[in-house]
DNA sequence: CGTGTTATTGAGTAGCATCAATAATTGTGG
DNA sequence: CCACAATTATTGATGCTACTCAATAACACG
């Protein structure tokens, strides 16, 4: 059974959201199987990105949503001064696109941290089946609402965390959403580098580097490269939810 | 003609979104007329805030949204340490309350920084005309795509900017804000104290004060107390949009 | 295997926080 | 309406955090 020789037919399935094992974190969670079967309309195509390559730019035309299916992605904002900021890293399950919705063109770029994958949700679509199923309609507002509610502890964390702070606010942020997808909460690779990570958390790369050694160097993480073990969890906990002042 | 002696009529006339002069900001944007009609079915009721107090705080059920009728409010997350931090002022025409659609209760407390009157959205009721009128469901979508974009932006300046840039960042989006509503674009009165500011700006209250003294004498706005005036609009606006590094 | 990218670590410094004192303003009750 | 208290704002002195610059190391890729 070579990757060709499957049959279209399970292929197909395959594609469906019913049958995707990530239905529980993607668009769909929350609707009944027979609500996910009329769902499947919506979630046609996929579409592959190598490392390095992008999703979307700034600028372009919005007129889709997406579901990462595989792997990682950053969004990132150009500033006017051709600098840019990290403002997200999107992992298995969550939702791209949505900066679009406001002005019917994305205002951030979306790029792939390793090869991805994602299932194209065209908005046209989505609007269409919103309007008949109010299941859909609802879930899609608490997938906005969660989004809305994720930049503003982004903003917390900006403007009132220090560095050491931030960082542990940062990884125990990645367990959350590695436990969530039944991986180990404590054992992961990082897939954006330290600038990466540095233009996320408002902080410089060598901040970033420091302040990596120095939570090494307490026993609370273990970082190799981008091998990361969190060994002292509740400690990392309190120290993320700590405030300054 | 006394304010009491108009007639229920013109009141009730005067409550409706097709005759708000908020409408070109506000909800209804973008609606046209036939559609602004059925609209006032959903705004049907209003609320009065005293200054200093909350329209919703942390953890109230979610079932409306506000559209901010007259005054400014300001939105707050408590961290589990008990500080505090302003994470944005909404001012007339702006919607409040989206927070709380991702898990259906509030996450952040809405506090009025003056008298204020709000118009009140019930979710449910929206949700239904959203059901029936595509247009509403789309604007409506729009307005949290620009809320996101928006606490994206508020993102970017935290992680990037010093605190010059910051203040002008912040002082330009009043000014155009401002503008929007038909008023001056130099011309204000800040509604928030020093310390509110520095909360959302991610600094401290004397920060905030010796920026805008230095501001000051370097006459590009001219400041006394609570009362505002941009007098170098271009040079606010390149300050802005400068970033850091 | 060499080259470009990414990461670590050190030394020095800028920017902002902190602490502190004072001034101005707002609100309150007599 | 005034006096007092509480809040808010300004300004100065000092220290710390994180940035900048720099050198080196480790790694990824062709």
């Amino acid at each position: 059974m070579s990757d060709h020789a499957c049959t279209v037919t399970l292929s197909e399935l395959k594609r469906n959201c019913s049958n995707c094992n990530l239905r529980d974190l993607c668009m769909p969670m929350g609707l009944s199987n027979e609500e996910l079967v009329k769902l499947d309309t919506l979630v046609s195509q996929r579409r592959r990105i190598p490392k390095g390559e992008g999703l979307f730019r700034t600028g372009d035309d919005f007129h889709a949503l997406y579901a990462v299916k595989t792997g990682t992605f950053k969004t990132r904002l150009n500033s006017s001064e051709g600098a840019e900021q990290v403002i997200g890293f999107q992992m298995t399950g969550e939702i791209l696109g949505l900066d679009g919705l406001g002005s019917g063109a994305h205002m951030c770029d979306a790029v792939a941290l390793e090869d991805s994958e994602v299932c194209i949700i065209p908005y046209q679509t989505l609007d269409d089946l919103s309007q008949q199923f109010h299941s859909l309609q609802m879930h899609f507002h608490r997938v906005m609402g969660r989004e809305i509610v994720k930049d503003q502890s982004v903003m917390l964390l900006l403007g009132s965390m220090r560095a050491e702070q931030r960082l542990s606010a940062f990884l125990m942020n990645l367990s959350e959403r590695q436990k969530a997808r039944g991986f180990s909460a404590t054992s992961m690779v990082l897939r954006m580098t330290r600038e990466e990570i540095g233009s996320y958390l408002g902080l410089t790369i060598e901040t970033v580097s420091r302040t990596l050694s120095k939570l090494q160097k307490e026993a609370l993480i273990r970082i190799d490269q981008k091998n990361l073990t969190l060994l002292k969890l509740d400690a990392l906990q309190t120290l993320a939810t700590g405030r300054l002042h």
